[in-house]
Order: C-alpha cells, then sequence, then structure tokens
DNA sequence: CTGACGGATGATAATTAGTATCATCCGATA
DNA sequence: TATCGGATGATACTAATTATCATCCGTCAG
C-alpha cells in the first residue's frame, strides 16, 4: 500500500508520461482523458467504467458514457492502464502498472494488489505448451476479505447471501 | 492431451457423476442437463454459450437458448465444469475437472489445458494478503499459438489484424 | 496567431451476452 | 398413478459494451 505524498508522486508521473505517450501515438491530449486517468490514478478500487463515469461528471458534467469507455479502452491499448475482470465479472481497470497480482474477495468483490514471488521462476521451468509462444500471464487469487469473513461468521450461509444481494448488484460480464 | 478411448471413458464417468451429483443435490436429471454436459465433455475447444446451444439443437431442436445458460450455470454451481473467461472475452466453458491451467492464443482465442508443476508452491510461501483469506486461484497465460505465430511472420501487422478481424467475432463480455 | 486537418466527442442507436418472468411441462417419488 | 417441486420454452428485459455520425477541438505548420 503506497503512502499518500507517494501516491501523488506516483499520479504525477504517470499524468506526464501519459500525455508523452498521447504525443508519441499521435494522440491528442484531451481534457476528458486528462479527468479519466486522473480519477483511475485516484481510485485504489479496481473500479467500473460506470464509477470513472460517474466521478468524471462532477467535473465534466456534459461528458458521454461513450466516452469514458473509449477512453478506457485506449489507456488500456496504450499501456496507461490495465483491465480486469476478476470472477468473470464485468470490466474494471487498474492505474497500477508496476507488476503485481490481484487478489479479490468472492462476496464483496473488493480487489487488492498483492506481489507473489517466484511466479516467473515456475515459468522458467518447461512447461508442455503445445507449440504456443507465452507472450503473458495473469494470476487471480480468490479469498474472503476480512469483513466477509466476520460477516460469514455471525449467520447463517442464507443470512450471509442476503446480505450479499443487497450490496452489490451483478455485475455481469456482459 | 488424452486419447480419444481415456476420452470416451472419462465422458461416461463424469456422466455418471453429473447424475448422481444431480440427486445429491434434489435436482431433476433431464434430458436437456444430460445433452449438454455431454456436449461439453466432448469439445475440448472451451465453447461458449452459443456454440453448445447450436450442438445440442442437433438432438433437442426446440431447446431454449435460456436452458443452455441456466444449465450450464447450474453445472458450474455444483462444480461440475468451470467458467473460463480468458482475455476479457465472454464466457467459455471447460467440462475438465482435472487441476489445470489454460494458456490462450491472443489472435484467434484458442485455448489448451496446460499443466505447471508447483504452481501452488508459490502460494505456501508467506504472501501479504491483507487479511484476505485465501479459497482458490486462476492463472492464464497468454500465447501466440503455432498457427498465428505462423500468419505472423509472414505478412504486415496489418494483414494480420485483416485476418483476425475476419475469422473471429469480438466475443465480449459484455 | 490562424487556419486546416485528423482524431475526439456527445448523443443516440445498436449489439451482445446474458438474466428474469411466467405458464406449462415433466422427473422423481410415494 | 397422482402429486409436487423444479425445469423448460418463449419472450421480455437488462447490463455492458460498441457503432454511427454530425460537430467539435487539439495540434501543428506557416
Amino acid at each position: 500500500m503506497i503512502a499518500e505524498g507517494e501516491r501523488q508522486k506516483y499520479a504525477r508521473e504517470r499524468l506526464a508520461a501519459f500525455a508523452a505517450r498521447c504525443r508519441a501515438a499521435g494522440l491528442p491530449v484531451t481534457p476528458q482523458r486528462l479527468s479519466i486517468i486522473e480519477a483511475l490514478l485516484a481510485s485504489s478500487a479496481h473500479p467500473r467504467a460506470e464509477e470513472i463515469y460517474g466521478q468524471v461528471r462532477l467535473i465534466h458534467p456534459h461528458i458521454s458514457a461513450a466516452t469514458v469507455h473509449r477512453t478506457l479502452e485506449t489507456l488500456c491499448r496504450i499501456g496507461e492502464a490495465r483491465k480486469v475482470t476478476v470472477l468473470h465479472d464485468s470490466a474494471r481497470y487498474d492505474a497500477n502498472l508496476t507488476p503485481h497480482q490481484h487478489v479479490v474477495c468472492v462476496e464483496c468483490r473488493r480487489i487488492r494488489d498483492i506481489e507473489i514471488a517466484e511466479i516467473d521462476r515456475v515459468l522458467e521451468r518447461k512447461v508442455a505448451l503445445s507449440g504456443f509462444r507465452p507472450l503473458g500471464w495473469t494470476f487471480e487469487l480468490q479469498a474472503l476479505c476480512e469483513d466477509c469473513q466476520r460477516r460469514c461468521e455471525s449467520g447463517p450461509a442464507r443470512r450471509k447471501a442476503a446480505l450479499r444481494a443487497r450490496a452489490e448488484p451483478t455485475h455481469r460480464k456482459n
């Protein structure tokens, strides 16, 4: 977990890198794009497009949801953000570009960044890949967060399920 | 890759296990369900719901797509199939219940089962999990298959992209 | 500073991939 | 064989994207 000061410094660096990368790719640096990446950098919650849209509307009341979707896709394409689809849910976005993995709570869908040492080593060993040439990998750890562990312990399974059903829409990946 | 004889034996065992598990869970064993799991067992391609629907319609011309979706969800819920969502795409399904991982071609979306030795070991080490209690994990290896490697080598990137765009619909997860 | 150009945007429609509803059917059991 | 609880099929609906197009605007050359 990065300290707040560190986070702000990281965000400034990233905004500068973003602008530079856009120019290198011949893409205009628009105020909408800056706001969207800023919102993403400010969030450690791996937000969905709808959540980023809600944030950015505070600054750009007329921004279109389609712009947010397009921009998030552009950010991922140029390597300034990563798409996360844990638990077969709809797309969430991650501004943290340092190598890491995710742990996700199967109940409340909260995501945290984790670093698993040595996972690259496992792939250095010969793995039979049927002629495929590896390019990258993702790893997702499914878990229960502390809050949901407490909830689970304090009532019957049905009550737990009821809590879950009330608190979260489905976020289906569709 | 399992031999064809082995595959048939595995399928028979699995159908029996499926029926037993349904009865244990108080779920009727309907002809539709049997056809759907048979179609899944017969496929090593990790098919999408639409593909399974196409297969099953040959035997049950009046089956509803909603039934296929519901049944696939049921199969996953009772542990008789697994949902796969590689490359942030829509859901695909896997009848192979033995522990394994997936390698997926980023171009043609072909999936192969792989077994990565020692990957469990990585989690035996202390990983800082912010209080989360781990329940499971998934690992996805992105790669280029042999066919797509050859295509990549024989023409410009745009031509490759054109081939891809023609051959595959988007399969978006949404 | 200005005009031109190519890409972005906003509004809206469309698409895809599911999920919900409900009348009727049917698998399982006593 | 009758009953009951869950399944199905048809259809409507929803969520999450993507496409379309007229207009706007960021960037750059002059």
